[in-house]
DNA sequence: TCAATACTTCATTCTATATTTAACTATGGT
DNA sequence: ACCATAGTTAAATATAGAATGAAGTATTGA
């Protein structure tokens, strides 16, 4: 019992590893090779840590031709780099839009049952921007405007509003250290996006595709380039 | 951002300090001295450690004359720790009561907003054991005579279901490996028992205190001995 | 078939940091 | 005033385990 979470917390607890976490936070599998790199370490070290992260069920591997592609085994896995990310000091949430100030876009991802990364921290700002969403004293409300908004975009906000759980919330995202849209309103966005394909799943990571159609659809209605 | 949460991480995966926060877990605030017995290892070490923790804002420390207490500094600290512990696979779900195997319970804690530890886990399985909630593949409902029984404690199911969270469902206690009862009929009950001064909550931690009264009605109501 | 790439294995070296030893301060009880 | 208890500090030592170096296997592509 003690010496299991011992183990799993030493396991995470070093710097080369941790970083490896990190890395991988973001929902996309990475080669042995990427993540050295992106870790700056040899691969040989790499793939002492990596196996021992594999061992111990930490993480998990897909192997595609020569190239072995690794994640987080789980969503536990997951749960515990983002509870660590959270103890680093928040910044204050900030409602202007900083879309223009951004580096290209790289990727985005799903917090679970939303859209998180660049592209969920990017939507956000636009909602804001537009105002279909306002900041009241650090929670998310939507104007009568972005009432018009919502069902014009195919989402009944009465139907969000009805399901058991959080309607409308900001939600940190750890990488990007800014907010985007969690609650029944984030899913039902997600999904809406799904079903018109601007985005789809990968089939074993949080890491979302985004579509020609999507790449389009974004720049047009948030003013987010992909 | 990324040595941070490096930093993070190696604080907390150290085999000494990964014990100390396993230790903290329950709620209670625990001496330096107390802490290197449970821990096992000299004083001296265990000032080191206590202090590179506390540095970190992981942990902070009350002093009480010559005693020095420390506990978590926040909740997102815990956050940590339990999804550590979540890490660890999880025994099965028994919905057969074992409170006469128990070791005297020796405290209880709140589970954010319910009741857990070794006393939450043991109300769980007597309310399982009398039939007033039911386990049906992994979840929790209440039984019809279980309506009954929450009306006359005085708590309002409907009240409960309005709430926009979970009505009810199973929690794992890290601590105990065991289930208690989490979601909004959770939190009525929590508040039920304080409003009734069977528990009160103590300043600055998770940690409850049962008093004179909460003794005798654990007993009475639950068979739990306290 | 050959060379390049992706990754692994193992024996060796190295180093960060945990622990120990020893000497110290502060508080409380008698 | 005394001694025991609680906790700290600093220098010396020990050691786990991370990084390195050298040599391997597996897969792809030309």
């Amino acid at each position: 019992m003690e010496d299991q979470f011992i183990k799993a917390a030493t396991l995470i607890g070093d710097a080369t590893r941790a970083a490896i976490m990190w890395t991988l936070l973001d929902g996309r599998a990475f080669t042995a090779t990427e993540l050295s790199i992106a870790v700056n370490t040899s691969p040989q070290n790499m793939s002492m840590h990596l196996g021992k992260l594999l061992e111990a069920n930490l993480l998990c591997v897909e192997k595609q031709g020569r190239h072995k592609y690794y994640r987080f085994s789980n969503k536990e896995v997951a749960y515990v780099v983002e509870a660590m990310a959270n103890l680093i000091p928040k910044p204050e949430i900030s409602s202007k839009s900083k879309i223009e100030n951004y580096p290209p876009i790289k990727y985005c991802r799903t917090c679970y049952d939303h859209l998180a990364g660049k592209i969920g921290v990017a939507l956000a700002d636009s909602l804001l921007e537009q105002k279909i969403i306002i900041e009241k004293s650090n929670t998310f409300e939507i104007s009568t405007e972005g009432e018009k908004w919502f069902s014009d975009f195919g989402i009944n906000i009465e139907d969000a509003k009805k399901q058991k759980r959080i309607f409308l919330k900001p939600c940190l995202d750890w990488s990007e250290r800014r907010y985007h849209i969690a609650g029944s309103i984030g899913t039902f966005l997600l999904n809406k996006m799904l079903e018109q394909d601007w985005i789809r799943r990968t089939a074993n990571s949080r890491a979302i595709i985004i579509t020609g159609k999507g790449e389009k659809e974004l720049l047009k209605n948030f003013n987010v380039v992909v």
